[in-house]
DNA sequence: AACGGTTGGTTAATCGTTTGAACATGGTCA
DNA sequence: TGACCATGTTCAAACGATTAACCAACCGTT
């Protein structure tokens, strides 16, 4: 900046406002400048400007995997968006461990490494989180909600933060239509983490659906996963290990919805004739497996936009709004009728 | 920093070298300090520390797109093996754009954003590149080498620039025997754009392992691709519009590999029977894949782990050294003999 | 009693930017 | 002629941390 100064022959101050688009600068003295940045490549040092102007332009993003493919993508268009606003990333894995996650909204937040920070929350409610809300930091919530319990500072704030997720509810709703109308009786769910409120959610909507097309609550199975592929494999050996195993199998989750399809296949049983199989989440080359898995795709860009959007707009100081954009269930062949005799004991207790 | 300060009865000075574990500072002093930190939850400003220490412990990460399967698993353990050391990362999508590939490089590295960058390059070599190289910025090339042309003073420095990628050739070479074994004598290969060098590379080396199997020059077909999807299913198109069509094809990569797949499948072809395909790159749910696809393995981990290694060393001041662990080929259903009646016009030339 | 050494801490300068307030300069008007 | 304005630029004070240089108190020696 000094020699921008010097070059240009104008103080530091006049570089500083000419690159800022000043009106209080001359067109000339502004053209001039802003040449001289150009040809030595000035750039303002980050960390200085942070430091007087106390904003960052970066934001973070803290995902529990990007190696899983929905939250790949997630990050992808999260990190499109934001550059075209002039925003950089930091992007951060909690392995859905509230510890790691904790400890990155603190290093990100307390010390001012970004203005404001997108999660995607591991569970419910956590010492950072609460302290996150305590110091009104902005958050945006991704995915996931959290359970805002008690009436503090921090409780009220949180409850006012905005979240984005995709509303399932109608997707579920068909998953559930599909099933019944193929003639399924015996479900099971392999739900994300019955601590967090997102699984207690997908599943209850899911469960509802399915009770309200006249499945037997008893017929109904659910197993909490957490998101990974070896919980899918290890809830549908489980799932397959009952005296009545079910003959459809929802997965909460892409990833864990292949462990299930893993699984299935080790155990020796055909999709969709043996069993039927839904996942959760969907990816491009989902139609490539053997069958192709139908799924549940989240509207992922309008996700990952809104959140964005939600984000900027907090740092504007505007009023938090959220976004629900809907899911929408993509059938492919993994759907089937059950087979006729899967029930070797008929243990109508 | 100045209620630490106060409430310790010490001055910010003292918070700084306790915190910093200074060995100026007793022991009684050290642990007071350290306490009321944690109890106030103080955390030094990241902007402040960088401004003065010129350092940010933040790396850049620039790929192509983190939704490529091979960029997320990559990203993923770059994260956690950066965070383990405490540095975090940026990330940025290139999207094989030269023009953001520089304008990311630049407001990094020149920006004092981040101490160093992993960068995926985009081409072969680029102003930003070359930009970064007279600046003796901290660079470490990912996946990919770069052409140096030259000899000035930026060239010398890029020339001893740390390269972190796979080794393919012995991968490769199996590949050549498998495909040439099979009996398979036209092959077609989707490259990456050939205008980098990784993609002449792994052309070459899968071009004269096959040469060294007995195969004809004239039977083998280059078509570039761009890492994506879209291109990896016309470039299929075209090779499947050819007058001898392959019996057998290559993707360059794993979402070109995919696009192959689809493309086959459109056209009405069965993989292996009507024509066999193998991927590099691989992701754990090819097997779930009909067929199940044979796919050159990349050693992720290891190169994650690499890189940031080599970053670090860079950060330390020593001698920059890259690492080239190799890839492994995974066989597994989509490749087989060469349909018997594959020649409709036996143009032997 | 004076002196050098150690221990444990403080002072003050500095990093590069931004920005409210002060300041030239030249023009307009009374 | 001077008072007053508008315009364009500079001054200087932050922002929050780090660290070289300095200092006070104490101890053991001679």
């Amino acid at each position: 900046m000094r020699d921008v100064a010097r070059l240009a022959g104008v103080s530091e101050a006049t570089v500083s406002l000419a690159l800022a688009g000043s009106e209080r600068i001359s067109d000339a003295t502004r053209r001039r400048v802003t040449e001289i940045a150009r040809q030595v490549g000035y750039r303002p040092h980050a960390g200085a400007r942070s430091l007087r102007t106390d904003s960052t332009r970066a934001i973070g993003l803290i995902v529990s995997d990007v190696a899983n493919p929905f939250f790949a993508e997630l990050a992808g268009h999260i990190e499109r968006t934001a550059a075209a606003e002039g925003y950089s990333v930091v992007l951060c894995n909690s392995d859905e461990d509230p510890q790691r996650q904790d400890g990155y909204l603190s290093s990100l937040l307390a010390g001012s490494r970004v203005d404001g920070v997108l999660l995607v929350p591991a569970e419910a409610m956590t010492p950072g989180i609460r302290a996150a809300g305590a110091a009104e930091a902005n958050l945006v919530l991704l995915d996931r909600p959290i359970a805002v319990r008690g009436r503090g500072a921090a409780a009220t704030w949180l409850r006012g933060c905005p979240v984005v997720r995709a509303s399932a509810g109608e997707a579920l709703t068909e998953v559930a239509a599909l099933l019944a109308g193929l003639g399924h009786r015996r479900i099971g769910i392999i739900a994300p983490p019955l601590s967090t409120p997102v699984g207690r959610e997908r599943r209850d909507l899911l469960v509802d659906a399915l009770l309200a097309h006249g499945i037997e609550p008893g017929d109904i199975t659910v197993l909490p996963g957490d998101f990974r592929q070896h919980s899918g494999e290890r809830a549908t050996e489980r799932l397959l290990g009952q005296a009545e195993p079910p003959t459809a199998l929802f997965a909460g989750d892409g990833l864990m919805a292949i462990g299930a399809m893993k699984a299935l296949r080790r155990a020796g049983l055909r999709v969709p004739t043996d069993v039927s199989l839904i996942a959760f989440d969907d990816a491009p080359w989902f139609d490539l497996f053997d069958p192709p898995l139908t799924a549940v795709a989240q509207p992922v860009a309008e996700l990952a936009e809104s959140a964005v959007r939600a984000m900027l707009g907090l740092l504007r100081g505007e009023s938090p709004a959220g976004a629900t954009p809907t899911c929408h269930l993509v059938r492919r062949g993994s759907c089937a009728p059950p087979a006729a005799i899967p029930q070797p004991t008929s243990t109508a207790h």
